[in-house]
RNA sequence: GGGAGCGUACCCGAGUGGUCAAAGGGGCCAGACUGUAAAUCUGGUGGCUACGCCUUCGCAGGUUCGAAUCCUGCCGCUCCCA
């Protein structure tokens, strides 16, 4: 096959990218590939640590999906022996949970799985990196870490924070770095994708690889996607991410919370939309854009005809003001006379944890009855039950009571 | 092996004999404002048969009229010296 001239290449290469180390590389690389007629050969390892894909992960995912479609070869590393020590990076503690074989070899099907829909796996290269650590010999491994300094290891941000607080550094963490890096040798990777927090790892890999004889790889580094907190990255552990396998309506609810100010960065990380095009959407009213790039996102991931139903169903629940499209039955014994007391019901109900839950809810003015919201005053206000009585705790939960 | 320190509500973190259901922050929930976004503001955030009562400050005992606070043992965690 050929490939295509290296400056259309770079154009799409680089779109989003936050960072290229060493710079001016990826277009030697890119122009030798196409002289020489071989595709470069394109690193992205994920651990197999969790079973959640999310869009911060697609982020460098797609970036490999791009070399894929300009000739280049993907090379996937699941990361099944570095998942036993767990990727320091950003954490302020260590990982307590061991995984054991099984875990990993649940999760990393799972991984693939789910990478699956973001690149081509069909014409991609996966290597378990535990195939060469495994077997890896004492003495090789204590080769690799004489190349890596103590002072170098607490110069990074999360180390050096723990080692502030006198929280642990366990030693098999410090060995994270490490194994990345050897991977890079072992795959022979000419470029490796990753965020930014990567870079460490990624210059080790080319010392490394300059002691085997290889040419270094170019790290092709991302910016990190914020989470839907708006604030701190995209993350399982902080619960601001949008997970690729979740239903569509739960991402859509998501993706409308996303905060305005990271439209931008979502559209040139998430989508393939043009950045002229960009440019209209969000200088547009801000609530089509999140529409627009929900239903683009959750298109890819499940089909466009699911991105519409859950925004059409978010634009009637949430967005709209009418009636929730789907309101859930709740069974409740029918009081003899009819009659309840406020708390007692949402707590019946379990619209709310506790009676004392429901007593705030409704001090604040939060319990309404029926389609037209009227609300409850006091919390012993006597409440006449009827079957299909709308009852809302706040303004997203709710649902209608079905007597028994 | 020796020494020091820590363990408080969802998380972080004050409190070191009574006025402590326990400061403050984060998160979360509700209300206002909006585009039922974000930001902001206000209130809330153990339970109950609720102006009172019960349970909670690693676990188990003890001292005391009274303990999250003092003592003993246990468990868990960290740092330092060697």
């Amino acid at each position: 096959m050929s490939f295509a001239p290296v400056d259309e290449q770079l154009e799409l290469l680089t779109r989003g990218v936050e960072k290229i180390v060493p710079e001016d590389e990826l277009r030697a690389k890119l122009q030798k590939s196409r002289e020489t007629n071989t595709p470069l050969r394109v690193k992205y390892g994920i651990d197999p640590t969790g079973i959640d894909l999310h869009l911060g992960h697609t982020v460098p995912l797609r970036k490999l999906r791009q070399f894929q479609e300009l000739g280049h070869t993907a090379v996937l590393i699941i990361g099944d022996a570095t998942a036993r020590v767990g990727d320091p990076s950003g954490r302020d503690e260590a990982r307590s949970k061991k995984l054991t074989k099984e875990q990993v070899d649940a999760n990393a099907a799972d991984y693939l799985n789910q990478c699956g829909k973001v690149i081509d796996l069909s014409r991609a290269e996966v290597h378990r990196n535990g195939d060469w650590f495994d077997p890896m010999g004492f003495g090789e491994l204590l080769g690799l870490c004489g190349q890596v300094t103590v002072a170098q290891l607490l110069t990074r941000d999360d180390f050096a924070k723990r080692y502030r607080d006198e929280k642990p550094i366990f030693l098999h963490e410090c060995l994270y770095p490490v194994m990345q890096a050897w991977d890079s040798v072992q795959i022979q990777a000419n470029v490796e994708l990753g965020g930014t927090e990567q870079l460490y790892t990624f210059m080790l890999a080319r010392d490394y690889q300059a002691n085997a004889g290889q040419a270094g790889q170019v790290g092709v580094m991302s910016p990190i996607l914020v989470g839907t907190d708006g604030v701190k990255r995209m993350g399982k552990s902080l619960g601001n991410y949008i997970g690729i396998a979740e239903e569509p309506y739960e991402q859509m609810k998501k993706f409308m919370r996303v905060s305005d100010d990271n439209l931008r960065d979502y559209f040139t990380l998430l989508t393939d939309r043009p950045a002229e095009e960009i440019d209209v959407l969000i200088t547009g009213h801000p609530k089509e854009a999140k529409v627009t790039l929900a239903k683009s996102v959750i298109g890819g991931y499940h089909s466009p005809a699911e991105a519409d139903a859950a925004a059409d169903r978010w634009q009637k629940e949430i967005g709209g003001g009418g009636l929730p499209a789907d309101i859930p039955d709740r069974p409740l014994s029918a009081p003899a006379d009819g009659l309840m007391q406020a708390v007692d019901l949402l707590a019946e109900l379990k619209l709310t944890g506790s009676k004392s839950e429901a007593r705030r809810l409704i001090q604040q003015g939060g319990m309404k009855l029926g389609a037209d919201k009227s609300p409850v005053l006091t919390h012993d206000e006597q409440v006449a039950v009827s079957d299909g009585l709308l009852v809302w705790a706040g303004k997203k939960k709710f649902c209608r009571v079905a007597l028994t």
